[in-house]
DNA sequence: CCTCTATCCTTACGCCGTACGGAGACAAGG
DNA sequence: CCTTGTCTCCGTACGGCGTAAGGATAGAGG
């Protein structure tokens, strides 16, 4: 399912994520009462560590306040509720990604370097693919985001119209790319055996359920009737290849397209 | 945040949603006990009724049972759990997709079509772009939209190994772009203004947050120094219609790298 | 009739997010 | 110094959630 961030204030979420105003986890000069324990960093850290150790479903506010010596309660000092927490959790990640990339080997690699990145970074959070997508965040860090790539994508020349519709491209691409290798690791730490026979027992239960599968579903065979050549020398497991190998043919093919259309 | 689905024996979740197997909805032939009262379908399609109306965070079991004038736990009868329940919504609302594409005018012009039926499917079952891509459904609905898309792609004389890659891309895009239509759409009904008077607030917001955003990301400034001009005679709100033209155009990007491909 | 099975409900448990209000720490004003 | 006001932190509690366990009941086969 999917995890929905906050919908609350919208003038209070963009002050917590751009640090602006009287954050609790300020300085706090000369104010009365106890000196905050804690600083917003800190509770996003852990909400972090606790979403990369246990997964999505087990982030609760409870499970980060635990993880700091506090109680859930002790959070709504510094954060509204668990969504904006999403939401901070969210951009925060996204600076551990590099702002710049050397265009000496044109602006084509460059690109690929930076979707690689951004997959990479999915792939070290996984839980930011369940983060809905339907809500913006609006963080300092996706920002900067945005503008690392449109600094990459000017070079090419195209107009700002043709530009949005290549950023929103490649967005959309890594995010669904990175969510497909997830799946592939998810599959293997299920079944603990490794994804070939993770993928031969989902066959195995599609020809017993669906007896009539080749007949209702001729092109899905034909494609599956030659799986992808595993090659053994890249890492990983194999359906992981498949979807790595699959990742670059697809970027390739929307960088063919940003090509024709300069 | 992001919804998951069911986690458990996944030989009882395929027998469900392939509809094989001696499922209590069924035709309950000399069964002692007493007859069903509820079908599996009419509980997939009460719950998908709440879920369109109300949204995913409505969605519960006991929501579920309600509409069918039952408690929650009778729905435990049919569907081991509400993660099973989410797969089977999510392949019964893919029933609506058609399941052929007249190729006269072209494989693009076919593409084109079928990208815009899911993504209109998307926008009338917002919650779907909730469900969480981490996880495969493999219903056979699922397997009926690829053979169709398959088939359609088929003509373009492609390899295996690069129509993966397209299909693959293609999932991405639309699946993406309807996640920023399906926003643009909630912001408007957040603030009940419209969308635009959303976007400037959030301008505001950004402003008042961020007075130096100018310079730190003059690419993005760049970006929207000029937005696209709003087209009185399109229908839906402003940012909707921007986000309809980002589509086909990122599709004709796409498409124009599968043609270059070929 | 009895018996066995399947449906449906009641109850209950342990989670969740978070509203509310109290206890205590600390700065400023007297 | 004490008082006052404010802010942090937490204890408690409420209403929701998914669902485990077991009881009541309906109906078919003997």
């Amino acid at each position: 399912m999917a995890v929905f961030a906050g919908q609350g204030d919208a003038r209070r979420s963009m002050a917590l994520l751009w640090r602006a105003g009287a954050v609790p986890g300020g300085d706090a000069g000369g104010r009365p009462g106890p000196k905050p324990a804690l600083t917003l960093d800190m509770i996003v850290g852990a909400a972090i560590a606790v979403a990369d150790e246990h997964g999505m479903a087990a982030l609760s506010m409870r499970a980060v306040g635990e993880r700091l010596g506090r109680t859930a309660m002790a959070l709504y000092t510094y954060v509204p509720g668990k969504g904006e927490l999403l939401d901070l959790m969210y951009d925060q990640v996204l600076a551990e990604l590099p702002t710049g990339y050397d265009l000496g080997a044109g602006w084509r690699a460059a690109v690929s370097a930076w979707a690689r990145d951004l997959c990479e970074l999915y792939l070290r959070h996984p839980w930011m693919l369940q983060v809905s997508q339907v809500r913006p965040v609006l963080g300092p860090n996706e920002y900067a985001m945005l503008d690392t790539l449109l600094s990459l994508l000017r070079v090419t020349g195209l107009d700002r119209e043709p530009l949005r519709s290549l950023v929103g491209t490649l967005f959309h691409f890594v995010r669904g790319s990175a969510a497909t290798i997830a799946e592939s690791r998810q599959a293997e730490a299920a079944t603990g055996v490794g994804d070939r026979e993770w993928w031969l027992d989902r066959a195995g239960s599609l020809q017993e359920v669906a007896p009539d599968f080749a007949d209702r579903f001729p092109q899905v065979v034909w494609l599956d009737s030659v799986p992808p050549p595993p090659r053994p020398a890249e890492p990983g497991p194999y359906l992981e290849q498949a979807a790595r190998r699959t990742f670059q043919a697809g970027l390739d093919l929307i960088l063919d397209g940003a090509e024709a259309a300069r």
